[in-house]
RNA sequence: GGCCCGUUCGUCUAGGGGUUAGGACAGCAGAUUUUCAUUCUGUAAACAGGGGUUCGAUUCCCCUACGGGCUACCA
């Protein structure tokens, strides 16, 4: 017997952009099918009409390149043998399920009007209790197993509107072997008659997904925790259709957690808290508000991707920076973690920190030029744009920033002329005899034949002592005369990419202006 | 309310009947760095509570508490 091709897919319902915890089912998905070889499908369960919002399908699509996650199959991707992808366009499909499931008497026509259950909802809770469609109560309503067939004839005749409810039956044990959580039973008394088919002629996510994840053989469905309860419902679907041999296996993650306090990781933390929650940015197109994305955020993909990894997967070993193509080689089922996860703003930054690190200086310089030379102002041929100088900033910047947006800012006294001393270190360091002795500096700097950190170092050194100062009244001076603060990359290294003319300039203008 | 899932340092987590309960982030301290950052070293910090089972439980079982999810013609 040869063992079935995993296949497995991620299926967002495009209501908005795709949140975190999304991206993040997306990505165990895209592990477990890399890890076995199998195929990743994407497929969009737009089954509702009322929550469709424009943009999000292409959100998820563009969200999912930027990552690196890419299915191999589905919308946006390329078409594979079991297209359409997209739920709304196989619409006049599923009908055939929910009237087969009628048939078989596990199934039937329901024609209560959601006002009707509305009220039946609000009457119950008055009595503090929760009405439910089931077993105890659909004999007094209004559906096929109710009214007689010459009732329900003559409602389906006049065209009344109706649903295709599940007929769920009492005193079943319900057994789901969860991947992740193990085998968990649950009371088929408690699950309600789910409706299957709904008025307007769409299946619902319960029928929708069960006859596409078998149509597309997926053998495995990994998704949020959210899903857990109405997973019996799912189990019953399957054997009535007579597919429980092909059911896919369940596997439910646990839920991203807020940083602060309790409940799971909301649209509202991020603004709140002051960090993404989103892959990219967002614009509402209706309620025109804005939120901000990991990648404006100026976060590497694989930082995102490593980071979320590790929100509730560990690799049982204790390394923690993994590529993608680790990650696919790592993952298991077997090290997801149960409990939801509080997601942490300190360790992403930490990862994006990380992979800044080992980025080359000189990929770094390349990637920073346009949004420099825009900052600056600094014309194309100017030699601060060119690779050798843009290398050796990012050189000298890199240690001291968690994302390369923030080179220019930290680093703008390499790309531009401080006007302003910092008034600190002038007021406790300045002396006016100070002043010979920076006009010693100057000229001897100016002098030298070969600008580099060691000569530079030297020339310092030997006016320093010829003035009978020591480097502790004089090194921090320099540097504000150089950058204007009293603190930033290593002095040497600044005063040698700057370069000898821009040097001198600069000592003159702020010995023009410190200390008059 | 009902049903289900869960609970190890502040956070992400490892571990698992006998361990000095390990790592990472964040914190603190020290060293290096003329500054800041980096780097290095060190340090503090956890098995929710109560009952069992057991020679022994943080680990297995039960209860409680707490957290979370679901309870729609939403997914």
């Amino acid at each position: 017997m040869t063992q079935k091709r995993i296949r497995v897919r991620f299926a967002p319902s495009p209501t908005g952009p795709l949140h975190m915890g999304g991206v993040r089912t997306a990505l165990y998905n895209y592990l477990f099918a890399k890890k076995h070889g199998g195929d990743f499908i994407l497929r969009i369960e737009d089954t509702d009409q009322g929550r469709f919002v424009p943009g999000a399908e292409d959100y998820i699509i563009e969200a999912l390149k930027w990552c690196g996650i890419e299915p191999n199959e589905g919308l946006g991707f390329g078409d594979g043998p079991y297209a359409p992808y997209r739920q709304s366009e196989r619409k006049p499909m599923f009908r055939q399920y929910a009237e087969q499931l009628v048939s078989s008497g596990h199934a039937y026509y329901a024609f209560d009007t959601p006002e009707e259950m509305d009220a039946l909802r609000k009457q119950a809770e008055s009595n503090k209790q929760t009405f439910s469609y089931d077993a105890r109560t659909r004999m007094q309503l209004q559906n096929s197993l109710a009214l007689s067939e010459a009732e329900v004839k003559q409602r389906m005749d006049n065209g009344m509107a109706y649903v295709i409810r599940l007929k769920v039956p009492q005193g079943e044990s319900i057994i789901i072997n969860d991947l992740i959580r193990g085998e968990v039973v649950f009371q088929s008394d408690i699950v309600d008659d789910k409706v299957l088919l709904k008025s307007d002629g769409m299946p619902t996510y319960h029928l929708a997904h069960i006859v596409d994840d078998y149509l597309m053989k997926i053998t495995h469905a990994v998704r949020g925790e959210e899903w857990l309860p109405s997973a019996p419902a799912h189990v019953l679907i399957y054997r009535y259709l007579g597919w429980e041999s092909d059911m896919p296996q369940l596997a439910h993650l646990p839920l991203l957690l807020k940083p602060d306090g309790n409940g799971k990781l909301s649209k509202r933390d991020g603004d709140r808290l002051g960090f993404p929650v989103f892959p990219l940015d967002w614009n509402d197109p209706f309620t025109g508000e804005k939120s901000s994305g990991y990648r404006e955020r100026g976060y590497y993909p694989e930082a995102f991707v490593n980071m979320l990894a590790f929100l509730g997967w560990n690799p049982g070993t204790e390394q923690e920076i993994f590529s993608l193509e680790e990650l696919c080689a790592h993952f298991s089922f077997e090290h997801i973690h149960k409990a939801g996860a509080k997601f942490d703003p300190e360790k992403a930054k930490w990862f994006n920190e990380h992979y800044l690190r080992t980025t080359e200086s000189s990929e770094l310089g390349a990637h920073i030029k346009s949004d420099v030379q825009q900052t600056f102002n600094i014309a194309e041929d100017n030699r601060r744009l060119s690779a050798d100088y843009l290398t050796k900033a990012a050189e000298l910047l890199k240690p001291r920033v968690q994302f390369e947006h923030e080179m220019k800012t930290t680093g703008a006294y390499l790309f531009q002329a401080p006007d302003t001393y910092d008034e600190t270190v002038v007021a406790k360091k300045w002396k006016p005899e100070l002043r010979p002795f920076f006009e010693g500096l100057q000229a001897a700097l100016a002098a030298l034949p070969a600008f580099e950190t060691a000569h530079i170092d030297e020339t310092i050194k030997s006016t320093a002592a010829s003035f009978n100062l020591k480097p502790g009244e004089i090194m921090q001076l320099l540097r504000v005369i150089v950058s204007g603060q009293g603190g930033g990359v290593d002095l040497l290294g600044m005063i040698e990419l700057l370069g000898q003319t821009e040097i001198s300039e600069r000592m003159t203008r702020a010995l023009s202006r410190i200390g008059q």
